[in-house]
Formats: C-alpha cells, sequence, structure tokens
DNA sequence: GGGATTAGTCCATAATCTGTACATAATCCT
DNA sequence: AGGATTATGTACAGATTATGGACTAATCCC
C-alpha cells in the first residue's frame, strides 16, 4: 500500500531530517556544506536540522575537516555512538541470545544463553527470553545507552508480531507480546540473518543470503532491503523441489532441497559441523560425498532460485559457511552449467562474513535502519 | 536506493497533489471533504489540489452527491477520461500492437500488425512500430486525447532501454530509443502482461502471472507492483530446473519447465492453441496427456516458485488461459500435494481475466500508474 | 598582513498548509 | 411552508518550514 496520507509541515521536517541523518549514514561524516550539497537543501536549512539530531544524540560533531584545500574548514558531523542503541534478540532451537549495538553499528554487548527449546512451552522460553531482554538493557542504561527499540529473530514464519509456524520448535501461532516496551519486531531467522550479513558483513545491497541450519531458509536483499513476498513467507529455499519423485520431506512434499542439504543430511549422527569438517579434512569419503550430494542439491535449487529471484550474488551463511571449501565447487558448478545461456555469468558464490550471530546482528540492525530511516518518530524530534 | 533529495516546499506540493490524485483513482470518485478525510489534509488545501488537477485535466467535477442524507450535498471528482492518455506497444514474435488508454482505463485505440518477427532485423521492425506510433497517436489526437507517455513490452530482458536478449526474435543488445517523444519505458513481457492483469483483469494485488508463450515467463506482483529483481531479470519462471537430469534445453541446462510445458512442447506440430483445444475437447489421447505432463511440470515447478516468492494467487495467463480446463486439475493436485504442511491453504489458481493483449494493456497502464504517482512531474504542475 | 576562499549563521522573504469563519445548499421537523 | 440542522466548499489570517542573500569566521596563498 503506497502512502496515502498527506504531507504537512512538519512531516515535510521529518523526512528532511532523514534525509540528512541519511546522508551522513550512507556516505560517512560530512560537513553542513557537504550535506546541502548532497541533498540539495540549503546551507541554512541543514544548520538546523543539524542542530535538532545533535539535541537527539544521533550525530556528534566529530572534529575538523581540514583537507589541506583553503577556506575555512568545516565541522564533520557524523553518526553518534554514545546515546542511541538498539537491541537484537534471537530464539533458536538450543540458544537464546540478545545483542546492543549502537548507532554507529559497534556492538556493544552479547549475551548467549544455551537451552534445548526443542517442544518447549513457548511461555517458558518467553519468559526465560524477557530476564534476558532485562539484563542486557539494564547493562547497556549503565553504559549510557538509551534501547529505543528491539527486533527478535525466530526460526519460522512471521505475520505481524505472531510466529505463525516454527516446526523445528514445535511451537504454532505463538503471539510474542510484552517482550519490550519499545518499538519492536519479530522476522523470520534468515531474513534477519541476511541483513546482517548486509550490515555487519559484505555491505554488498543486492545479495541472497542462505541460512544452512536444520532448516534452509533464504533472505532476498535488492537495494538493501529484504524482499518478503505477499505474506512475509518469501526465501523458503529448503522446500525447492529437487527431484520430483524424490525421497519424502517433513513439509509433506517430495525430494525438497532440505532432504539433500539440511543439517541432518549432512551431519548425519555427528553432533556437530566442526565434527564433520573435522572428517573432510581428514578425507573421510562418505563425508565428502555427503557435500558433494549437498553442493549438487544446492546448484539445481539454487538454479531455480537465480531464475526466479535474480539476486545479485549469492551468499552462503549458517552450517554453509564452514563447508564452503568443499561445497562451493558442485555449487557453483551446477550454476555455471545450468544458468548458461541466460545471463551474462551467473551470480557471484561467496561466504558469508558474518559468522554465527548474523540473525541476532541483523534484528539489532533492522531497527538502526528503522532509526534512520525515520529519525523523527523514534527518537520523538 | 532511498530517497536521498531533501524535501522543499514544491515536493511538498507535488507531493500532495499524488496523495489526492491517488485517493481519487483507489476508492473511485469523492467529494473534497471525502478527500479532506481519507487524506488527513484540511478541506481547504484538498479544494486548491483539486483546483489544480482541475486544471490540468485529469479529473473532472462528476456531479452531485446525493446520499439522502441531510447537509449540503458535495460534488464528486473523479478521474478525467476526457484529455489524457497513454500509449502501451507490443513487439511479439508474430505480431506490432499499440493501445491508447485514457487515465480512467478505458481503452480507447487498439491496433494490431500481424508480421513474423523472428530473426528480422531490429532496425526495420522498430521502423514498422514507430509508423504504428505515428498512425496511433494522431488517431488519439484527433479523439482530442494528449498521449503524454509510452511504454513497450517486449518478449526478452530489459535493462533500463536496452533490450538485452529476446531468444525467441533472436535479438541481442538492441537499443530502442527515438522512438516517441515522449517519456518512456521498456519492460518484459511478463511483467507488463502481469500489471496488465492487475489493472484490465482480476484487479487483485497480489499474485503471480504466468504467461505461457513460446517461452514461458511470469511477473510477481506485490501489493500492485511488479518485483523485478536486482536487474530486472526475476521470474524467469520457464528455466525453473523440473527433472535436474531432464533434456537438455536452449538455455544451456537441463530439465527446465520450458521443455515440459513451453508452447512447443504443447502444441507439438498444431499450428495454433485452438486446434490443440479442438482436439482436447475431443478427447484426442494423444493431446490429453501432453497437457497432463505438462500441468505435472508446471506444478512441481510453481511449487518452487511459490516457496521463493510467495505470491497471493497463481494466474495462468498466454496459452495457458484457453487450455485452463485441463491443465488446473494437475497443476492444483501438484501444488497441494507439496506444499501440503507449510502454509495454510496454498494459493489460488484462477485463469486470467485480460486475454492476449494482457502485455499492451499494462504497457499502457504502467505509465497510467506513473502520472498518478507523480502527476506534477509528468504534467507540469 | 591582505586577498581569496570556503563554512556556517542571521534574517527577511516565499511557499504551503492549518484553522476558524462564513456562505451555500440540502434535509428534517414542526 | 418556514425555520433548525447539518454538511460542503471557500476566504483569510496565522503557523511552519525552507530559501537566498548578507554577514561573520577560519583557513590558505602570496
Amino acid at each position: 500500500m503506497v502512502a496515502s496520507r498527506g504531507v504537512r509541515h512538519d512531516s515535510m521536517r521529518a523526512r528532511n531530517l532523514a534525509v540528512v541523518l541519511g546522508a551522513i549514514h550512507r556516505s560517512g561524516p560530512h560537513t553542513r556544506a557537504a550535506l546541502a550539497e548532497l541533498t540539495g537543501l540549503t546551507k541554512t536549512t541543514v544548520s538546523s536540522l543539524v542542530s535538532d539530531l545533535l539535541d537527539a544524540g544521533v550525530v556528534t560533531e566529530s572534529g575538523v575537516v581540514r583537507g589541506g584545500e583553503r577556506g575555512r574548514p568545516g565541522v564533520a558531523v557524523s553518526l553518534s555512538g554514545h546515546r542511541v542503541a538498539t537491541l537484537g534478540l534471537e530464539i533458536n532451537i538450543d540458544y537464546l541470545a540478545a545483542c546492543v549495538v549502537d548507532l554507529t553499528r559497534e556492538v556493544r554487548l552479547r549475551r548467549t544463553r544455551r537451552a534445548d527449546n526443542r517442544n518447549s512451552d513457548p511461555a517458558d522460553i518467553l519468559a526465560s527470553l524477557r530476564d534476558l531482554v532485562k539484563e542486557t538493557t539494564a547493562e547497556a542504561e549503565q553504559a549510557g545507552l538509551r534501547v529505543i527499540g528491539a527486533a527478535l529473530a525466530v526460526p519460522g514464519t512471521v505475520e505481524g508480531e505472531v510466529l505463525r509456524s516454527a516446526p523445528h520448535l514445535g511451537w504454532r501461532d505463538v503471539r510474542v507480546a510484552d517482550l519490550v516496551d519499545l518499538p519492536f519486531a519479530i522476522d523470520n531467522e534468515a531474513n534477519l540473518a541476511a541483513l546482517g550479513e548486509l550490515w555487519f558483513g559484505s555491505q554488498a545491497a543486492d545479495f541472497l543470503y542462505v541460512s544452512g541450519e536444520i532448516g534452509i531458509g533464504a533472505g532476498l536483499v535488492v537495494g538493501g532491503t529484504v524482499f518478503r513476498g505477499t505474506f512475509g513467507l518469501a526465501g523458503e529455499l529448503g522446500h525447492v523441489v529437487v527431484v520430483p519423485d524424490g525421497p519424502a520431506c517433513r513439509c509433506g512434499g517430495r525430494g525438497c532441497l532440505e532432504v539433500y542439504a539440511g543439517q541432518d543430511a549432512l551431519l548425519g549422527a555427528l553432533p556437530e559441523v566442526t565434527s564433520l569438517v573435522a572428517r573432510l579434512e581428514s578425507g573421510d569419503r562418505p563425508a565428502l560425498e555427503a557435500c558433494e550430494r549437498a553442493g549438487h542439491a544446492l546448484g539445481v535449487a539454487l538454479t531455480s532460485a537465480v531464475h526466479l529471484l535474480d539476486p545479485g550474488r549469492i551468499v552462503l551463511g549458517g552450517i554453509y559457511a564452514p563447508l564452503f571449501p568443499w561445497l562451493q565447487g558442485p555449487v557453483s558448478e551446477g550454476l555455471g552449467a545450468r544458468l548458461g545461456q541466460m545471463r551474462g555469468t551467473p551470480p557471484a558464490l561467496v561466504v558469508s562474513e558474518t559468522g554465527p550471530d548474523a540473525a541476532v546482528l541483523g534484528a539489532a540492525g533492522l531497527i538502526i535502519q528503522q532509526v534512520i530511516a525515520e529519525p523523527a518518530q523514534l527518537l520523538g524530534l
């Protein structure tokens, strides 16, 4: 739905605050004069807007710019990491996680609680998470940070503030409310991990982040924004059909990617990815074959994904990150052979640079993005 | 890229013109008072904006609203079809087409030129198209319409104003310029057909339009907007992998949907879809089997598409429209069986309501959408 | 040290929307 | 039939915000 409300003077100012803050955020510290140039606003207006942003604590004057050029040197205005921060949260199969990130995207705090959340009572887990939230926000406040919003990553599908279905947790239609007394959002783990990769990893603006966990999800980032589909269910790469009459999948389908390249298929009886990596390094035959099989299946599924989603590049994350050296070959061969004629070159295949906490970081980043996109609203300017 | 230019007084007014026009467009004729309510602007402001829109000829006062309620009756303001129009164009394998559509989405003019465009010189075809443009715009002007922009649908991939690759025409990297002396856009046939379906067909705002032609394309509409992917290449449904080691496809891959459900696979030696329909109606065995095979393949490919794109519903168009009675069964069975657990119900499968000229209509509609989204810019207000 | 150059601020002006008042036109009620 | 009621649309003063030129400030170059 396109915004359909009229613009008034206050929304004009709100918008211009966002434009100036966005310019500072996008291309680093700038003097007021440079910001005027960038935004098309006059120096006068920029000065007035920057003054409001300074009051709100989202930017600071970070010293004089001396470019060796002549003329009066300007004062650079940059994002301030000293007052405003956001909270990232994650519920996953075997842990809860939280992190506090300041406006400069500096991670100020991380907390993890190991716990087996499979088939547990949502109320218990949420209580435990609420606890973690209290702990982290208190600690953040002690560091002088004002936490102004939070987002939660979950391994399942989300609509609004309701967790619709998280098969690996055994949850269905769980409403997550009262977790924090702040602006709040929930989203799928893969989508938020994609955003984590965007802001804390490679910084590229267009890619498909493939999240290999127990299930396989994917988050498509186009122009720095996650594509969510109609109901927010897009990117279910794990159930793309690889072999139409292959083995049954728990989703009810047959021959889904998850059957061939999910954690269970790859690890088998092994307890952890690290053990698989160890075997691969030692040249263990069954391990190598499992990886190759998974790689081929990934290549097929990603071919379909490239044709449908047109990603800029493909980033392998989650358990695929440590396995990248063994997956890269079969996956990119498959992609190259199949995509052949259709596009100049297939999208580059790269490994995630963010590590296992991509999703929590992405959650915190999501709120930061919102602050920068609408500072007036979230900061009460 | 988020808009990064500051808002000034004139852009505030430009935006409010768009908001008012958008409200009229979205929910039919309204009085000034109702528009004020809808937009959150004051009656005064709305009056002033409407007066500008009246001057520009995009809206008219369409009579007094008498609701039986008491109080002074208002004057309804509605879109005007009398002055502003847009031009839709299409180059396809065996014809050129043009249509003129007014702001109320009334089709005022259609012209088609049959021609075999396969492997022909782009310059010739474009000259012929330019001719058609002159003819139609002249005729539109005689009807008192001012053509303010045009868009062109092509059976291939597009970047900017360059037709990158149209395999069935045998074209590569053709720059389409100077076709009209107006705001102009080119886009893929499937994307524009999807928009045609959106505005001239079912009016639903969320669906995947599947365009069965010689190739198979798809256009995803989410919230009334086409999803284009990173390079504008999204929606290549025809090359989604159905059988990983199936027969080779002209794209270089194997077992693509196109191999099983493209026009060639379905029609075989038959000259036209109508002949296939005739055989199907008479119970011809090979025809029925070909259809069933295509339906199954479509079901598999669409399962992957649903998981990745999350469409609101699926609309079958192009040659699939007349074949819908025979395709519906196998396709929706496949979808139902495979999507089972993952979502409440699979997306509804429906037939296109727009017919074969969906793409030209969508092209004209694209420019209408632009006028309504940015009236100030395109009308010089 | 003086001139040139660029940064940032001040203030009068312009553009646009808001809000109250008012003229207008219908229905409702007696 | 006539006045009360109610809602529409316009007029005008006032509020908000951005602009643009003048001015001060700070540095470089000669």
